[in-house]
DNA sequence: TATCCTTACGGAATTCGTAAGCATG
DNA sequence: CATGCTTACGAATTCCGTAAGGATA
């Protein structure tokens, strides 16, 4: 048995079970990956893998039960390295942060700012997508931390922090006759075509559950996965825009204004998740601190192997 | 990165830090294994050992981190041949029970006749010793199954499940004054010279606990591991013994007679444990049930990893 | 001086990639 | 017939044990 094995075992499932993908993505040869993994399943003495043919197709019976013992095996090999690196290097490594155009617009730049202040020498990789993207990623170890606001709770094989709340806030052109209201409500909103997040992101829950409980439909005539593309359609008057308070506070589009919806949506909040059991490195920690300054650390590091650390 | 290397260091600590010891024990030369440590702190950068000179005295700091992520891959890794024999070779393999004398002497023969009959392929592997070392053996994956009175709940790292229940029982010679009672106290026991068991077995605690609630300070003139022994000296009229209740079913020596002691002392619970995260064989599971058959075996697959399975 | 670890070296075994073969949609 | 996996083979590398060297109690 051994760790090259096991790496393209999980990456035969990762990439869908074809080997020459696999070959490819772990830079090597693809009778190579046959090998290793027809090396492995004799040595345990079990099929691994379903195989129509020649084609491998999927996991059996015991390649299921395989599978979770496996990505254990390749995380801890990971927080072996980590480790290593933690006391070795030091300051210098690798930080992925896999999170939504909201977080990575308005409210990483400080954070990542203080940061490289702090940790000069870590590289910062920003990867954007979907909050279930996210999750995915930070699943598989691509990504060290996961940021959104949606998406990361509850979400098995994820331990996740609350980090900040905030509130939606209504974005008009300078001129709309909702400016005229000292009070706006969700019956003012609906009378207007609307322009918000996609499903899925950014609070976008907390907006749709407002409308359903009173029992409007609203009429959301257009949505965009970040608040930018928002803006811009709603300077184009095609309709009132909602969108996250931060986007309006840093970076309101010249002519439009911002009107406070605190009341009218219930508060979101942003959660950053780690993998559980996930070796953190110091610089991670502090990163995640950064994030969410309530979170003590020793909260974080109950995330990891309980006998660990 | 290589399971070799895994198990050199994990064998280092095992034998003290003595790498010639180390190399025996995995058949191997110790030059052999002086490298594969070296080749794994280079690779991780770090010092796992301590040295002085030339001669490896202990962990170092980033050592002690490293360990528990390198036992855990170890027992992952072993999990992961156990599914492999669990589905291949169906019935076959191997179940080491680490347990005391008096659950090898009058529980495990019933048992372990059963456990024959239904598994006849299962090699069973009866190891004795102390509580301690019961939980030693199967924390570091040398025993399958822990089975005892004393020592085996909450000990970090275990998972450990109520067999059943037992009580103590007075052991005299057939003509001793004590049969003339008909309710002993423990006063009246506290008159003679007492035989039991070693401190921290088979309930040893729970006799103890009872004097020392009611103030008497007994006459312990002989203590040994099992009650063979105890019974012999008992017979010998060195004093009263004390003995668990299935010995003196079981195997009641000639010339003795038991006296119920059950309103003296609290009842016992022997336990059965399992290293917490250790794939468990159907044949394992089935043994544990037969333990405890009160046990559900979804209780006992949850000792498993939480996601695995 | 006996124990214990490291270094050096050479043979053996493993590993891996290329090329060819074969099955399947 | 293109895609995808297996088999075959030879070269390169890695691995490992023996032998010698050096340090320490």
């Amino acid at each position: 048995m051994n760790f090259q094995q096991l790496r393209s075992i999980r990456e035969t499932v990762r990439q869908n079970f074809n080997l020459t993908d696999v070959a490819n993505v772990l830079f090597t040869s693809q009778p190579g990956v046959s090998r290793q993994i027809r090396e492995l399943e004799e040595e345990l003495g079990i099929d691994i893998f379903e195989r129509n043919g020649k084609r491998v197709t999927g996991l059996t019976e015991p390649g299921k039960d395989v599978m979770p013992i496996i990505e254990r095996l390749l995380q801890e090999a990971e927080n072996l390295q980590q480790v290593g690196q933690e006391y070795s290097g030091k300051t210098a490594g690798t930080l992925v942060i896999a999170t939504t155009h909201t977080q990575a617009r308005y409210v990483l730049p400080h954070v990542v700012q203080d940061f490289r202040r702090a940790f000069p020498d870590v590289r910062i990789s920003l990867r954007q997508s979907s909050p279930e993207h996210i999750a995915e990623w930070v699943l598989s170890g691509k990504a060290d931390i996961g940021l959104a606001t949606e998406g990361l709770k509850q979400f098995e094989g994820l331990t996740s922090f609350p980090c900040y709340e905030w509130n939606h806030v209504v974005v008009v052109p300078n001129t709309h006759p909702l400016l005229e209201k000292n009070k706006i409500t969700l019956e003012d909103l609906a009378a207007y075509p609307l322009i918000t997040y996609d499903q899925g992101f950014t609070g976008r829950s907390h907006i749709d559950d407002a409308f359903v409980q009173k029992n409007i439909a609203p009429d959301i005539v257009l949505t965009a996965m970040d608040s930018d593309v928002i803006q811009q359609y709603v300077s184009m008057e095609l309709g009132v825009g909602i969108v996250a308070s931060m986007a309006a506070e840093d970076n309101l589009k010249q002519g439009l204004k911002a009107i406070t919806a605190e009341h009218l949506f219930s508060p979101n909040t942003t959660r950053v998740a780690v993998r559980s059991g996930a070796f953190l490195r110091q610089y991670m920690i502090d990163f995640i601190l950064r994030l969410a300054p309530a979170l003590k650390s020793e909260k974080l590091l109950s995330t990891q192997h309980p006998t660990g650390r």
